[in-house]
RNA sequence: GGCUCCAUCGUCUAGUGGUAGGACAUUGCCCUCUCACGGCAGUAACAGGGGUUCAAUUCCCCUUGGAGCUACCA
């Protein structure tokens, strides 16, 4: 049988670090086994649930290319189903109308906490018959509907955890819908995901507890059980669930900062998850291929910024420079578009000194506009101004006895390396590597000259030796 | 309180009944005109206590610590 899992956020908060992890879980389960991937969105609770978090869910799982594979379902669309489910249970006197209001349970939960006792339902409207309810509700009473839970142990085999059983006594009768059309998200998703044929529900541990829950309802309704999987959470620096308000967890921020959905997927994906061979740096392709719900690690992971960061840069040197060239123009100031090998010059060089991508447009101004600088940035540490001066005219020289077809990498290194070692290396490529870069720190003048050219790096060389020999006239 | 789960360097992790390995971060060195990149080296962990065993980080129990759940949220 074909391999069918689900990833069911609720659009009740922004799209988080640990729902995308959940999503690319089953996604990477899916892919791997050659299944079905499917997105439901569990928006049954009107009050919190909210159309734009919906869109920032999808759009962000659209950035790491993880899709439905068939159309996405709203829990909020679907209440037919569920109340022909609740009549099912009706029927076979497995549910009942419940006519307690919240602060009768309220009040019943406080006495049995403050005597210690595990609080659970107590039963009160578990004997009233249907026709009663009936009539009461035709009244305008409200109700709400129980599951009358079997009382006894229910174990299951987690695919991360192995055996975990628990006791239902402990649960109480469950609500399981406000009205017939009203799901609670306990019986929503066993009639969802026994009416998508879900085999394999790979979820967060928060749900670990719900899970016999489930089982009793599946059972209850004659639906076949699923096979379940709770992943460990995603941690903050204090090692708490990354709550909703920790900085940047929501997943386009890290779009918008620059990280490649490659490196993202990499880096979630180490997040509780190893392959055999030791490596950590991993295609998405080598990912699902690699993926496997035994190596998904039991314990909790604390997210790592700074390995994001390393990651990212893999990342991107793994990319062409066409590829990368594609992902940046959207953003680079359009006059740098006019000189396009330049540009991808530019982009060659810059490609192995970018954490991320949004650095390149800081990182490669220079090489579109001279920064200002002052005549004194020129000086190597301990020369003087006028050995800095023949040391740029003679390099300039050098340089206008290039030919425009020498004008390579190679060549430019074997005539600048030699006047370098014979004047010391600092006193020729410092003052050429600031009047090529007006900066203090910046790739070394070879790259600069070969990434410039010919004519551009001429014009910076001059426009130095003219500051120079303003510095120069100044003082004497 | 109750239920469930978890426990290897600061962090992510590998691993086995017999020397605890890798990655990020960090430190030092090399490369070098600067900054990155890169290369090399170093610091750094089996929570504690009992068992079982010739031998336990590994298997079992307890303790401790941590997390989640305990809604007419999901």
């Amino acid at each position: 049988m074909s391999i069918r899992v689900r990833f069911a956020p609720s659009p009740t908060g922004p799209f988080s670090l640990g729902n995308a992890r959940t999503a690319l879980f089953n996604w990477l389960f899916a892919r791997h086994h050659k299944g079905t991937f499917l997105i439901r969105i569990e928006d049954t609770d009107k009050e919190r649930s909210k159309k734009e978090y919906e869109e920032m869910a999808l759009s962000a799982l659209k950035w790491l290319g993880i899709e439905s594979d068939e159309p996405i379902i709203h829990q909020s669309e679907r209440g037919d189903r569920y109340a022909h489910y609740v009549k099912k249970l009706f029927d076979t006197n497995q549910a009942y109308y419940c006519f307690c209001t919240s602060e009768e349970l309220e009040a019943e939960y406080q006495a049995q906490m403050s005597q210690g006792i595990a609080p659970k339902y107590g039963g009160k409207c578990r004997h009233i018959k249907k026709e009663d309810a009936e009539t009461r509700l035709e009244k305008g009473e409200q109700a709400t509907i129980r599951f009358r839970m079997p009382e006894k142990r229910i174990a299951f085999t987690d695919m991360v955890r192995g055996k975990v059983e628990f006791d239902t006594a402990l649960f109480g009768d469950i609500i399981i819908a406000k009205s017939l059309t009203e799901p609670l998200y306990n019986f929503a998703v066993v009639v969802d995901d026994y009416e998508t044929q879900i085999t394999h529900v790979i979820r967060g541990e928060d749900h670990t507890p719900n899970t016999p829950k489930q089982i009793a309802l599946q059972e209850a309704l004659g639906f076949p059980q699923v096979h379940y999987g709770h992943l460990p959470f995603i941690l903050g620096a204090d090692r708490k669930k990354l709550s909703k308000r920790t900085l940047t967890s929501s997943m386009l921020d890290y779009k918008e900062q620059g990280y490649l959905a490659s490196a993202m997927i990499n880096m979630l994906a180490l997040l509780g998850w190893h392959p055999e061979k030791d490596r950590e740096v991993l295609t998405t392709e080598e990912i699902i291929n690699e993926f496997d719900m035994k190596r998904v690690q039991k314990a909790g992971a604390v997210f790592n910024p700074e390995k994001l960061d390393w990651l990212n840069m893999a990342h991107i040197k793994l990319m062409s420079d066409e590829t990368l060239k594609e992902l940046l123009v959207p953003h680079i100031p359009p006059e740098w578009k006019n000189d396009k090998d330049r540009l991808m010059r530019v982009i060659h060089l810059e490609k192995n000194r970018m954490r991320k991508i949004n650095e390149f447009i800081t990182n490669a101004k220079l090489f579109f506009e001279l920064p200002e600088y002052p005549a004194s940035l020129l000086l190597f540490k301990g020369t003087t101004t006028h050995d800095t001066e023949s040391s740029l005219k003679e390099t300039e020289q050098f340089i206008k006895n290039i030919s425009e077809n020498e004008f390579n990498e190679s060549a430019l290194n074997e005539k600048i390396m030699g006047i370098a070692n014979e004047r010391g290396r600092g006193m020729v490529l410092w003052p050429l590597r600031v009047a090529l870069s007006g900066k203090e720190m910046s790739p070394g003048p070879i790259e600069l000259l070969t990434a410039l050219g010919k004519k551009e790096s001429l014009v910076r060389i001059a426009h130095a030796i003219q500051k120079i020999e303003g510095a120069l006239r100044d003082r004497s």
